[in-house]
DNA sequence: CTCTGGATTGAC
DNA sequence: TCAATCCAGAGG
């Protein structure tokens, strides 16, 4: 994914995404349209931005037709573009912590409230095709930091990817 | 209006 | 392991 902004261009390659569906406790969508999860239910393709414990941010991606409140978390990228300007917005000490964690990721790339709602098929904020490096496998595991649906395995990411968040990194057993 | 708890992070 | 920090959502 990819985000321009005034400061310059800032890129990475996403590693970690959970899943969120209608039906699920643990979607914010699941007990019907708020003032915050309005946007779940609209179009997909557009970006859900949401603020938590009062000092975060985390970005997700609508992914059902409109009327159907579904999103995807991206929880982790693999820096590629820009690091200096990253490492600016962050103040982070080492690469490896520059866009591991959802908040890290929205943190680096200068995402915020106001990215609420946009559409990322076009404009500053895109999403491009996706790719595997060659042994690269996705792995499955529940999702991180929840109570209700925790069971539930809807946490995608990189097997053994040094840039996916906090949790594990490897399949049990590995 | 009041109250509770959270899709996290960074310091200890 | 724990505090920081504030808002969304539910209930009165």
């Amino acid at each position: 994914m990819w985000h321009d902004s005034p400061q310059g261009a800032a890129a990475g390659r996403i590693v970690e995404t959970e899943a969120y569906l209608a039906d699920d406790p643990a979607c914010h969508a699941s007990r019907g349209m708020t003032p915050r999860n309005r946007v779940m239910f609209g179009l997909p393709g557009t970006a859900y931005v949401y603020f938590v414990y009062g000092m975060h941010y985390c970005f997700n991606v609508v992914t059902a037709p409109p009327g159907v409140g579904e999103a995807v978390l991206v929880r982790a990228l693999e820096p590629l573009w820009n690091l200096s300007l990253m490492r600016t917005r962050r103040g982070a000490k080492t690469d490896a912590d520059l866009c591991r964690g959802p908040a890290r990721l929205v943190q680096a790339l200068g995402l915020g409230r106001a990215d609420n709602g946009r559409d990322l098929c076009s404009g500053p904020l895109v999403i491009l095709p996706g790719w595997r490096e060659e042994g690269e496998k996705v792995s499955v595991s529940p999702r991180i930091g929840i109570v209700a649906g925790r069971d539930l395995p809807l946490r995608f990411y990189l097997a053994g990817n040094p840039f996916v968040s906090r949790g594990p990194r490897k399949k049990a057993g590995d």
